[in-house]
DNA sequence: CTGGGGACGGGGCCC
DNA sequence: TGGGCCCCGTCCCCA
């Protein structure tokens, strides 16, 4: 299950970007954090090599009518933002973010109905018209707004991987995806490779000890931010995770899964 | 079986 | 545009 909303699940799968464009050089984390463990570098697999990317005709894909946006209109990520962190994901929809990229939780009808209210206009006649769809709004506002969630999401350029068949909305999703396969930070001590720099850090302290993160409740100490905010939530009575059917509250979705599946929900 | 810690993956946001 | 950091999440292991 991709955890990623910017994975794309269509589109044209033969659109490859220029892999030569996109290698990525072997991250060399600071030395001093190596002073204590006098290791050789260890060679990075051979994925890493630069021959295994083969260069690959980047593509380009006839735009279609892009209108300009009014100021204050939120781009795709903006609006992904928008929807933000208010909340906690319910653990029975952590799926939802698959799909939140090439879908709108923002019918039509609402954003109509939203550009009349917006617009003192909007009473006049349907004016404004989608090209690819279609579809006619009252405001310029709410086509533009349309198309950039819609229709020109569904005709943007894909970027999809070499690798595997996952498709990205921007380059820069795709080269950030791309190191997970590429994997160039490597740990000179055990030559275990990470897609990132901090990810290698964070390896790092698993070899120095280093805990960084430290409980304000209690003595204990954590390399990991995440570690470190789990454990919080044992100092807390009412937990993050909630069932639905029993209100029990666990500290970690995890257990609020093994939790349902022992049968509670069964038994309700 | 349950709860918690350790390690890590990966996309988003911010600068 | 890219790097650093944040946050959410998973998997594994152990008490």
């Amino acid at each position: 299950m991709p955890r990623s909303f910017l994975v794309k699940k269509h589109f044209n799968a033969s659109k490859k970007p220029n892999y030569s464009e996109l290698d990525t050089h072997t991250v060399i984390i600071s030395p001093y954090l190596y002073e204590s463990y006098p290791m050789p570098v260890i060679p990075q697999p051979e994925i890493l090599s630069s021959g295994a990317y083969s260069p690959i005709t980047m593509w380009t894909t006839a735009a279609p009518f892009h209108a300009p946006l009014p100021s204050g209109l939120s781009s795709l990520s903006g609006y992904a933002s928008s929807l933000g962190r208010v909340s906690p994901p319910s653990p029975s929809d952590t799926s939802s973010k698959d799909h939140s990229g090439s879908e709108s939780p923002i019918s039509d009808e609402e954003e109509r109905l939203q550009s009349k209210l917006s617009d003192p206009h909007a009473i006049e006649a349907e004016k404004f018209q989608c090209s690819l769809c279609s579809k006619t709004y009252s405001t310029f506002s709410g086509l533009a707004k349309h198309k950039q969630l819609h229709c020109d999401a569904q005709s943007r350029k894909s970027f999809s991987c070499k690798y595997c068949d996952k498709e990205y909305v921007s380059l820069g999703a795709l080269k950030m995806h791309i190191r997970t396969h590429t994997l160039p930070c490597v740990c000179k001590i055990c030559g275990k490779a990470f897609s990132r720099p901090w990810l290698l850090q964070g390896h790092i302290r698993t070899h120095t000890g280093e805990k960084p993160f430290s409980c304000p409740h209690c003595n204990r100490a954590f390399a990991d931010r995440s570690n470190l905010r789990a454990h919080l939530q044992t100092h807390s009575d009412v937990k993050k995770y909630q069932c639905k059917n029993c209100s029990k509250t666990f500290s970690r979705m995890s257990l609020l899964h093994k939790h349902e599946e022992s049968g509670c929900c069964v038994a309700h």
